[in-house]
DNA sequence: GTAGATGCAAAACCTTTGCATTTTG
DNA sequence: CAAAATGCAAAGGTTTTGCATCTAC
């Protein structure tokens, strides 16, 4: 049996925290894309969910129970920004609804999202590489992009709730 | 540097080819559902495929051109049917859609979806859940699902098409 | 004969788009 | 000031649902 070490986590959901407008900032102004108050006001909705994943509607209801103005569809206009930018990847739960969360900024890697809380965790996995090269050579297929997605039960739900 | 073996891959799209109807018996009569003619209409059609994924609307555009008559309710309630009998899997797409894809029943297993031709190859792998295990214990996290995604191009179509 | 399945069409959803107005750089 | 972003509302597409009818067991 091998012995997968190397396993890294890269941090998570503080990524977005205190760097907002830097990284939106770095991000856009890197593409020509303006820094508005609406983008901001998303920036930090997503901020303010503590890591959990979400969906376009989530931050549409948090918007309006916190009384900030954004349109429906700027909400997914920025989405897309972000998800282009790297600052936010798209993730699907076991349930089949697809959700986003917000990541390490262009680097790869994985989530672990917590079935409890909703919270994920990257990994950056370089055991994963060897692995899938592996199933290139076995199955005669050139692997060009994967996907991986964990789910369980983080530390803190785990010992504070129970089930 | 680990040497990830045991990739081994269990049978893709012929799945569910002959055994169309057996599969279906076996796995509706157990649950005290029925076999009826749109649902036999439905796995013929998805058999007819070819292992490629699929989506709902496919179907029904398959079903208009040959003909066959079945509701988009049907189709609808019938692919949920077969996921949760484990005929059919759901996933998800590079550019962000999602599909089906026929697999074999009941088994643990994770898809190669040729980026090319659309097929898919199922693929059981035992190195995985080491590498799981490792990412569990160096996260705190208690792992319980997970989801791998493999997208390349296919033998065939490395050495058939150019690109 | 009866529980379960079908089909239709309407409803519910989610996401995108057109366009006039506002804002950023 | 010009280009880009916003917001609204309407359009688009997909999946679900209610209900009368039909059918497998």
């Amino acid at each position: 049996m091998t012995k997968p070490a190397a396993v890294q986590t890269v941090g998570g959901h503080a990524a977005l925290d205190a760097f907002v407008v830097s990284q939106l900032e770095a991000a856009l102004a890197a593409s020509a894309m303006r820094v508005t108050a609406p983008r901001r006001t998303i920036l930090q909705l997503i901020a303010d969910r503590g890591g959990s994943h979400f969906c376009a509607a989530d931050l549409l209801v948090d918007a309006k129970r916190r009384r900030l103005e954004v349109g429906r569809a700027t909400v997914f206009r920025t989405l897309d920004l972000l998800l282009a930018a790297g600052l936010i990847e798209r993730i699907d739960l076991p349930g089949g609804d697809h959700a986003y969360v917000a990541c390490q900024p262009r680097r790869h890697h994985h989530h672990i999202v917590c079935t409890g809380c909703g919270r994920s965790t990257d990994i950056a996995d370089a055991e994963l590489r060897a692995m899938i090269d592996a199933i290139g050579r076995a199955t005669g297929y050139v692997i060009d992009r994967h996907r991986l997605e964990l789910y369980g039960r983080c530390p803190r739900c785990r010992t504070g709730a129970s089930a």
